[in-house]
DNA sequence: GTGAAAGCGCTAACAC
DNA sequence: GTGTTAGCGCTTTCAC
């Protein structure tokens, strides 16, 4: 049993005696062709079942219609989030997505970007792993001409925009209503200063603190990544500590999970002994107990500017410069939190 | 300034004063191609920065090193977990995904579909809306001969392999444990009886009531979809009963979600007033309470199997049958319930 | 071992 | 309006 022959424009050239390239053209809705021509190729070769091949067309046309996406991880609320949001603006833009997923892997992370390259990519977006330090990948796509958008994890410097949350804002409404709840030793279980996301959130935690004349002892600070272990981690360093903070700020949702852990194995309540505010939360989280105080990011709106963006940029190749935008945060209080009075 | 003309072939051939088909060889790495060659090649294409046009490597070699993916949503426990599992076993087997979202919307699906085969992908991989009922496109693809697979939510009698849940015996274990309980008024937020997973899920709940000389109310048996939504909609129907049921099994973790909002809004606790087992669960359930009782899907294990099976198939077109493969389930008590005994 | 010729299926430029 | 010609960048015979 040979491969079936797929249909080609020369299949239905031949059934309707034109050629291929009127085909061409009336499958495109080009002015040139005429409406009952076009009708009639129309009806042709949707009665064959012809499906253009996009290979061809796209090496044809020197454009793919698609879009690369590199994440780090797609099982953590926030990205399965962003993605999904990204999805659909694509598709309302006429655009495929590559979705590929670097595990906070920098190698993995240049890996998928040359695949995407090789792959003719109209653009990418991108949120960088927690470990990328490298930066000679971007500039090769600097190079190459190729529009690139930061999301939420960004590289400043290399000319490219980004769509992030406002790190600092958030860090500075969960550390203020810590210290509102009148906590003097606070902790902050915090991401890499080497990422945009690390870096702003613990400023705007210590900067808070400064403003209240308040400081938190250096091992207080666990500087880590943004994963469940990472939190689990970060919390067993941090009761090494002589004296124990009274309240901590999590980086991300998934090391809050990681403290709850390693937390409970040593006893500790959270939050009955320790109260915790998190960067982040999942959307199942108002489903149950103990519903944390949380600062809410901006996951739909962020996955849909950077597309926005990036599609404008894939449009006006020459004319945009580089855009920094930055999205606020909100603070949702547990529900804990809010009955107090009442209770 | 003018768009970069991009590297190919013939400008490492010039450098090299070889022909382009040389130099095609020898990235590729053939055997007709002498090891010094080859190193000469490899060195110049690394220092100018080559990368290989996929469009027109793919339309030449007629595949695409490429599967294509469509699942109802992303943003979803389970699904996020599967896909996952996909990507990690396509990269091991050098495959790249394209995956599109149908949003349990059969329109979509069929749009992506088309896409998918149009875009010359080796391979699919299905998880189908809970809507899908138009079977054409699918006979679409098994007249073109692309080899597709099934996962999860799968549609029989198509010649397709599946890999699913075995979904009967997981409503069985949920439904033995309630019984267990000593309940036996027990409701069903059930899926859609024309969906393999929601008629699964059914028959195994129904069949084990029977097993105890049991049976559930008509109006205890809500049919809907799979989400927070239809859970919702279900518990406000349930309630409706002029006899309450002790005890509901969930069809999906969503819903069950959706029956949490409910009952809160009608100051029904859940699980104090009304019990609950679920199909399937969050990943974070086990840091919070109500920690429910659950079937645990074997998430990761469904991917896996999924894309390797979809992998066999396209590497060996002829000779292998549609398998339907079914992977067990396994039930997971809360805390609350296994530290009964203690309390 | 290397390369010239042909073609994958399509589109763009230009003639008619 | 429609068709001809010439590629897009690569791979596959098949000579040499």
């Amino acid at each position: 049993m040979a491969k079936k022959h797929r249909l080609t424009l020369q299949d239905i050239a031949d059934e309707l005696h034109l050629s291929k390239v009127t085909i061409s053209k009336a499958l495109r809705d080009h002015p040139d062709i005429s409406l009952e021509t076009k009708q009639a190729v129309e009806a042709t070769a949707q009665r064959l079942g012809y499906l253009p091949n996009f290979m061809a067309r796209n090496l044809s046309a020197r454009q793919s219609n698609t879009i690369g996406v590199v994440v780090p991880k797609i099982a953590h609320n926030f990205f399965a989030t962003v993605i999904e949001a990204i999805y659909e603006t694509a598709y309302e833009n006429k655009y495929e997505i590559i979705l590929t997923v670097s595990q906070e892997n920098p190698e993995n992370e240049i890996k998928h970007l040359q695949t995407l390259l090789s792959m003719r990519v109209d653009g990418l977006l991108i949120s960088v792993s927690e470990h990328t330090k490298d930066r000679s990948i971007y500039e090769t796509v600097k190079q190459l001409n190729v529009p690139l958008v930061f999301f939420d994890r960004s590289l400043s410097g290399l000319g490219f925009s980004s769509v992030c949350t406002d790190d600092e804002l958030g860090a500075r409404q969960a550390t203020e209503y810590l210290i509102s709840r009148g906590y003097s030793k606070i902790a902050h279980c915090a991401g890499y200063s080497h990422t945009n996301i690390g870096k702003g959130r613990r400023d705007g935690f210590t900067k808070t603190l400064a403003a209240h004349d308040l400081s938190a002892r250096d091992e207080w600070i666990v500087e880590g990544g943004f994963s469940e272990e990472d939190g689990y981690n970060g919390f067993k360093n941090l009761i090494k500590s002589p004296v124990l903070p009274e309240a901590i700020f999590s980086v991300t949702y998934p090391v809050a999970l990681g403290i709850y852990a390693a937390a409970s194995e040593h006893g500790i309540k959270i939050p009955g002994d320790i109260d915790i505010v998190c960067f982040g939360a999942s959307s199942y989280q108002r489903f149950f107990s103990p519903s944390i105080t949380f600062v809410r990011q901006p996951a739909e709106e962020l996955g849909r500017r950077a597309l926005e963006l990036l599609v404008d940029e894939i449009r006006n190749p020459e004319s945009l410069r580089p855009q920094l935008i930055t999205l606020p945060t909100e603070l949702v209080l547990s529900e804990d939190h809010t009955n107090e009075g009442v209770t």
